[in-house]
DNA sequence: TACATTTGTATCGCAAACGATATAAACCAA
DNA sequence: TTGGTTTATATCGTTTGCGATACAAATGTA
């Protein structure tokens, strides 16, 4: 069996199943609130900055606007946010946040915390997070310029 | 808006959008041969060790057998592997590869190098990425740990 | 042996992701 | 203005993930 097909050779596995773990400890944080982890980071999105495109929204989370739309679809169904026709340009549409959307700021105010406590370990530490977070924004812009051919 | 929700500050997002980049770098090298990344994960399993039983998969990939179970069929279809009563056990499901399933592995040999190549940067050389898999792999070991129940 | 429990796998339903494609609005050049 | 191109969003189909649940084989226990 050759070496390089060793699954704990793999930097790729353990991203997949790192993000897949982590998004699971969010689980019973967000589904007490009825949302996803990816609904989730719509709404840090529209905190930051509310009434967006949906583009815009797409472009800060790497998505598709194909990925973006339903799951925009289904935020407005539970009431979270409106999509509106946008008024300079009427092939883009607004979402915005509904008092329900920006509330929920207050009732998540734990989760990062709590999220965060269950990562920390020898190895991951306040001390140590921003050379983690220095690899991966690294990774993130290589791929990114790869993969989405922003390169030269 | 509150601190802790910055999305630069989120551990999660960069794991989540690292791994679907990198997934999404495989793409081109694996459709050329039919192939999805959780397959080619499964091709991993089974190339360290031919006919394991279903759920040594999924706890190698650290997935539940519910998605491991239809994946498994897709690639039986694909004639990729067989599955196969268990002889001491008739619960058992064995997974064996097929001559295509084995010579997959002569087929893929240079897409480890190209996707490794793909993340070489600044920070994220063979000098680092000791590092890197080792916090990733307190993070799995942590979160493995409180998600499955693994703990005290 | 009889029956409850556990184990291994599968089915179902829903929410992502994403490639391919469609559609309408905006823009641009002749 | 006309017609081509780009842009913003959406639809469709397929594959994952995963919670909830079903079901049969195996195991334990009275």
């Amino acid at each position: 069996m050759k070496e390089q097909f060793k699954l704990d050779n793999q930097l790729c596995f353990r991203l997949y199943t790192a993000s897949r773990l982590l998004t699971q400890a969010y689980h019973p944080l967000l589904s007490e609130h009825g949302l996803t982890y990816p609904q989730y980071l719509v709404l840090m999105v529209l905190w930051e900055k509310d009434a967006q495109p949906v583009n815009d929204i797409a472009k800060r989370l790497m998505l598709e606007t194909n990925t973006v739309t339903p799951l925009l679809k289904r935020m407005e169904q539970q009431g979270i946010l409106t999509r509106s026709k946008g008024l300079s340009d009427a092939r883009q549409v607004i979402v915005t946040l509904t008092g329900k959307g920006q509330n929920l700021q207050n009732l998540l105010t734990d989760v990062p915390m709590k999220v965060g406590n269950a990562v920390i370990c020898k190895s991951v530490t306040p001390d140590t997070v921003p050379a983690l977070f220095g690899m991966l924004d690294d990774i993130i812009a290589k791929l990114d310029n790869q993969v989405n051919g922003n390169e030269a």
